[in-house]
DNA sequence: GGCCCGTTTGGGAGCGCTCCCAACCAACGG
DNA sequence: CCGTTGGTTGGGAGCGCTCCCAAACGGGCC
């Protein structure tokens, strides 16, 4: 690339003078040491340094033992795109994200993703790279990238409906796995889910236990799968009494539980349970509910979804439903590497959800 | 130029059967159509496309138009990996953190900070990978990654002090930026810092100022530099009247804030005001002056440090001071292309703070 | 009309690795 | 003693690009 670091490169000696010792080596841009120098300190053959460096199959201890002992003194590291250009891999995945990344890392369940994705790929040998997408322009750019090669397999969260990224990946042959279900591509595309739907309607089928008749719920937004879903388990629990004014849509946020609450309370003053489709959200209701001089759980009930941290440090503390997201995380892993090892084509799975009984209900 | 591979592709046709159509490439491992084939549908040489593909220099219109055209048909994408190993670079940045995941993505400043490293990173044609590495395990691996060339550069987030992880990088020619202090490496390495000693004092001398005189503080973790520097910046500020029973180290955490708190008012009941060195420690300390009976800030005044979300939503809202984090991270990704591309050696940039008084104190 | 110079184009020479085949070697059995 | 087997080793070929030199081209000017 720099006119001026080049003619070094093709050729140590301008024609004139002799051969020179192997040590004045053409330098590559930055001069580091190749399998080749590992080799030649070794005094064994390329091929044999390339076996060292993956796993050693066939190659004797002794052998080994020097290789290994010429890399260290030289500080050698393999040239990655050397490899990946060889080897056609690149043992790295990418986690992708749409949706904008200011709401993104305030999602507890981020967190854990990128901790057991991290986890379970280096168990594989592989790397995670984590990419975020906001705009349109960024999508495209993040497209390229991924079909570039640059990546084996992706792992992707793009909770909502009809992500055009997700149409775009779905085709570009990239092993891919979905976190939640991808609203029509169900069938196309491996992804792992729990079942929100029927988590949603044992926690309200619970509340409905415990005596409670005037159930409200704050839903996550209904153009994810998950909002949807644990809507319709509101729904479906609710029966005959269910009434469109006892719902408000939600966006999982602290505050969009305050606003819901707020809003169902001005035209239902009696309700005694509500359903928040993410404990952040209940958080929320639960403030909203104290502003109204409510008390929790004497006068009204509150149930989360998710069984995050929030739920442990609510007053009082959160009954929610366990939402298995290492599960999730390990599952996906999995699935992934089958698919970049051609061992198996897409696969789904649903994993199931648990009530976690505690003081708020 | 290879033997087995080449007469396909220059001649669609294999000795034997009949014409077959160009589809029958030879094997690459993904079939990927490769800038000869685009080369050759346009009728143009391997490097006039690799021309097209760096910007079109050189490049007559009509030429560019039927490359462009030939790589849409045949939905070319430049292959990374050969593209990385001929111009030695990869056109990508890491952004590295340490710290374990969990603890990590509840940082506001975390995700800020992928925000607008992948918006200014994109501006100059590069990637973003956020990559973490909670144990030394994780590390070692990482920094194998990191020195394997897979990256052009690395922006680093590694709060704690004597980060061997910054020792390893250091010494690898890896073009780095530090984002906060790095002790033990203030010269050697480029880094963004905010003055947080002057912020912290500042801070401190505007309690004295509201006529509070008994000022107690929640510090961040001592063995990072803004928890240290914001320490000391206290210590100045209450000069004669420091004393060591008015201080509690936290850990950033709301709990910290709220146990630090609870300590020292079993000592000090008479405290007057409270100095937390984050907005979500002093949410803490104001969870603990509540339930201690306080008035806020009647009784007692809090002030936080960041101005983050959480500083306009605390009850009442925080006095804090403005910490320009989108200005460190441009400054950062600045830092960066100039050392990536030689154009200068490390560089250290100190961004000042700013008081925000809200009702807090 | 011939010459010179700037622009455009072709294609050779790698980049540093993996893959694979053939060669080698030692131990063993017939 | 030689053929055979199975583990080990060397090194050619090639992965798909970029870089750069030299050739080709096209005006403008004398």
């Amino acid at each position: 690339m720099p006119p001026i670091a080049d003619p070094p490169r093709t050729l140590p000696v301008p024609s004139t003078a002799g051969p020179v010792t192997p040590a004045l080596r053409p330098p590559g841009r930055r001069n580091r040491p190749t399998i080749e120098d590992v080799a030649e300190l070794a005094g064994v053959s390329r091929g044999t340094v390339s076996r060292v460096l993956n796993g050693g199959r066939h190659v004797r201890p002794a052998v080994m033992a020097s290789v290994n002992s010429a890399i260290d003194t030289l500080g050698y590291s393999v040239n990655q795109a050397a490899r990946n250009l060889a080897a056609g891999r690149t043992d790295s995945v990418a986690f992708v994200i749409s949706e904008g990344q200011e709401r993104l890392f305030e999602d507890p369940n981020f967190g854990m993703f990128v901790k057991v994705f991290t986890r379970e790929l280096r168990l594989q040998g592989r790397h995670l790279l984590v990419t975020a997408a906001g705009d349109h322009e960024e999508e495209a750019f993040l497209g390229n990238y991924l079909s570039a090669g640059h990546v084996d397999g992706a792992l992707l969260a793009l909770p909502r409906l009809g992500e055009p990224m997700l149409a775009r990946l779905a085709k570009s042959h990239l092993p891919l796995v979905v976190m939640g279900r991808p609203l029509g591509f169900e069938n196309a595309l491996s992804w792992v889910a729990i079942d929100d739907e029927a988590g949603a309607h044992e926690m309200v089928a619970y509340l409905l236990s415990q005596g409670r008749s005037r159930i409200a719920t704050v839903t996550g937004p209904l153009n994810t799968s998950s909002g949807r879903d644990r809507f319709e388990g509101y729904r479906r629990a609710t029966g005959e009494t269910f009434r469109g004014s006892l719902v408000a849509e939600g966006d999982w946020s602290l505050s969009s539980g305050r606003l819901g609450t707020g809003r169902i309370l001005d035209e239902h003053p009696d309700i005694d349970a509500v359903f928040a489709a993410s404990d952040l959200m209940a958080l929320g209701v639960i403030a909203a509910l104290r502003q109204a001089g409510r008390r929790i759980p004497e006068d009204v009930a509150v149930a989360g979804f998710d069984d995050s941290a929030a739920a442990t440090m609510a007053e009082p503390p959160l009954t929610t439903m366990y939402n298995p997201l290492e599960e999730s995380a390990v599952e996906a892993v999995h699935i992934l590497d089958d698919l970049m090892s051609g061992r198996s084509g897409p696969r789904q799975v649903i994993l199931p959800t648990a009530l976690v009984p505690r003081e708020s209900a």
